[in-house]
DNA sequence: GCCGTTTTCGGCCCGACTGTTTTCAGTCG
């Protein structure tokens, strides 16, 4: 019996890091802490057999100390060293962490001479002009804190992909625009194409004599609300919008370096850097150096970094330190699925049901998409929010369609549905009704509040639904809005593997659910995955660019995703004609 | 805290910028 998930564990391990941090202990244990946490969220065995076997600590980064404090928590739901540690600073105290300038030693001080224990009591305490005077502390610290506070009463911290794809597009344009430019490049985790983004990394390249201007012309972009930082090389600004933007300018030989640095992520980076010095080189943004005498090794693209180190080039979005670097040193790194590979799409709506665009238009816009077939999965009856499709809708859909596909050669609509699973796992139709369709995406759209052996049960029972096709947004999380419902994502797999069924990596910048922490699993298992874009419109088709880059981030080749399959293909794997 | 073909101690990635200091600690990525 497990008292605590993987999730619980990992975020208690999280807040140990930072209780330790703010006593001011030793760096490299509390990072042991917040190393520990990663691993344990990224878990994909099972926690408790892991403690009951007592192979958590043969986990790497988890020695006996950890492993102890992880069996206790997870056995007894309890650990008295951290609810000690707990016990030394109020609760709230994690709300100081995040404002910008605000790190452990400065929250300490703020806590132990003026008993500051809130974001509330920190602003007037600012405001009373009780900072100015604090050792280590001045007036600018004091204001820069004011400011802090109130961009985080304005903004959220996080931001979906798109928005700030398009932010970094825009303020690239302009920096691009300056004299002396070499190289430029969008870095950080867009160029990772992680599903959240929480600031913006432009890199440059150019001449020392052109570096200040191109400064210059960065903190003067529109739309800037504070420059946070600003230096020779590296600067800082907050948008409008509340994205944080940094930039460096480095030399032109410097740039493959500072591109991998910049790039991250912050983890892969100290890993590499490991390795480098496990080879006699030190690592760093300006460059790989020789050790034994400093030399620099010349490499004039990212690339060679990797080569000289004996290693695969690591496309951007694997390096997260989940196993890449070892892959790399093995060169068993997969050959990553590209956009180009998608010759269709599942999982369309219509205006049959809450799309805005009709059949015929969807078709078209596949096909000026080079598409061979698209899927068409409008809502269930039960889904009457959404005017989800009753039987007759499905008999005069299917007409459509049929008419359609006689018309149009090259690209042909498959009629599936977006089936509710009802609250016993059920799907929405009778067997009679899901016989006619091409193929039947299963998807949770009420009842989130289940407990996780509840859901889990549930879902597993409209995986096993003979007609089920695809498992549609396995969690149901709208990110940065609401988390997805309480589901044991293991077992969710290990079922769909066992019966055969697909399982959708839901495209929509908002979901991007299965998350690629799960889908690299879910390839383990051997588990078909389909790349599907959710679209509500015609543009909504261009979505499924967001669900490649999730893709490859899970570790996706094109044989491991049923929408590179040819029309022909897929119709032998849905087993119609 | 973890780790080890240099193994039970002594390392642990590395550098820029800020604001406070008057040579550097703290923060950040």
């Amino acid at each position: 019996m497990a008292f605590l998930n993987k999730k619980e564990v990992a975020s208690i391990l999280e807040d140990i890091g930072i209780l330790l941090e703010l006593k001011g202990e030793n760096p490299f244990k509390t990072r042991a802490y917040f190393n520990a946490a990663r691993t344990i969220s990224g878990l994909t065995s099972d926690l408790t057999d892991l403690v009951e076997s007592g192979g958590i600590g043969n986990i790497k980064g988890i020695g006996k100390a950890l492993a102890e404090k992880i069996t206790t928590l997870v056995t007894t739901g309890k650990l008295e060293y951290y609810e000690n540690l707990k016990s030394e600073f109020p609760p709230t105290i994690f709300e100081l962490f995040g404002i910008p300038g605000l790190g452990p030693k400065k929250i300490k001080k703020l806590f132990d001479t003026l008993g500051i224990t809130s974001l509330t009591e920190l602003e007037y305490a600012c405001n009373e002009n009780r900072l100015v005077d604090l050792e280590g502390f001045g007036a600018k610290t004091q204001d820069n804190i004011l400011k802090g506070i109130s961009i985080r009463k304005k903004f959220s911290e996080k931001f979906h992909f798109p928005l700030a794809r398009n932010a970094a597009e825009d303020i690239h344009k302009h920096v691009n625009r300056s004299k002396g430019i070499k190289r430029s490049e969008i870095a950080g985790s867009l160029r990772r194409k992680k599903e959240i983004i929480g600031d913006i990394d432009i890199l440059v390249s150019a001449a020392k004599k052109d570096a200040e201007n191109i400064m210059k012309n960065f903190v003067t972009a529109p739309d800037i609300e504070q420059v946070v930082a600003e230096g020779k090389t590296k600067s800082s600004i907050i948008l409008k919008t509340g994205i944080n933007v940094d930039i460096r300018v480095v030399a032109d030989k410097e740039f493959p370096f500072a591109l991998h640095y910049f790039t991250g992520s912050k983890e892969h980076n100290v890993h590499m850097r490991r390795i480098a010095n496990e080879q006699g080189y030190k690592l760093n943004e300006y460059g790989l150096f020789r050790e034994s005498d400093n030399a620099r090794v010349s490499c004039s693209e990212e690339k060679d970094i990797f080569v000289k180190l004996g290693l695969e080039y690591i496309p951007p979005e694997l390096r997260e330190d989940t196993g890449e670097i070892a892959a790399a040193e093995k060169g068993t790194l997969p050959n990553l699925i590209e956009e180009t590979d998608l010759r269709g799409t599942f999982h369309c709506h219509t205006t049959y049901s809450d799309g805005a665009n009709s059949l015929e238009e969807m078709l078209q816009a596949a096909q000026s998409r080079k598409w061979e077939y698209l899927g068409i999965a409008d809502h269930s009856q039960s889904a009457q929010y959404a005017r989800g499709l009753s039987k007759a809708d499905i008999t005069r859909q299917r007409k459509e369609i049929d008419a359609l596909n006689k018309n149009y050669g090259s690209c042909r609509l498959l009629h599936g549905i977006e089936s509710d699973i009802l609250a016993d796992g059920s799907l929405d139709y009778d067997e009679n009704t899901l016989e006619i369709f091409d193929f039947v995406v299963v998807s949770v759209h009420s009842r989130f509040k289940m407990t996780e052996a509840e859901m889990t049960k549930r879902i597993i029972r409209a995986i096993k639904n003979k007609y089920t096709t695809i498992l549609g947004h396995p969690t149901g999380r709208l990110l940065l809005s609401r988390d997805g419902y309480n589901i044991d994502l293991v077992q969710v797999i290990d079922a769909a593997a066992d019966y055969g069924k697909a399982i959708e990596i839901n495209s929509h910048p908002y979901r991007l659910d299965l998350d690629w922490k799960m889908v690299k699993y879910a390839k383990e298992k051997g588990v078909t995955i389909c790349i599907n874009p959710d679209a509500h419109n015609t543009d909504g088709l261009d979505d499924v660019r967001y669900g490649i880059g999730i893709a490859r981030k899970g570790w996706l080749e094109a044989g491991d995703v049923l929408n590179t399959k040819s029309l022909t293909g897929v119709l032998q794997y849905l087993g119609i004609s």
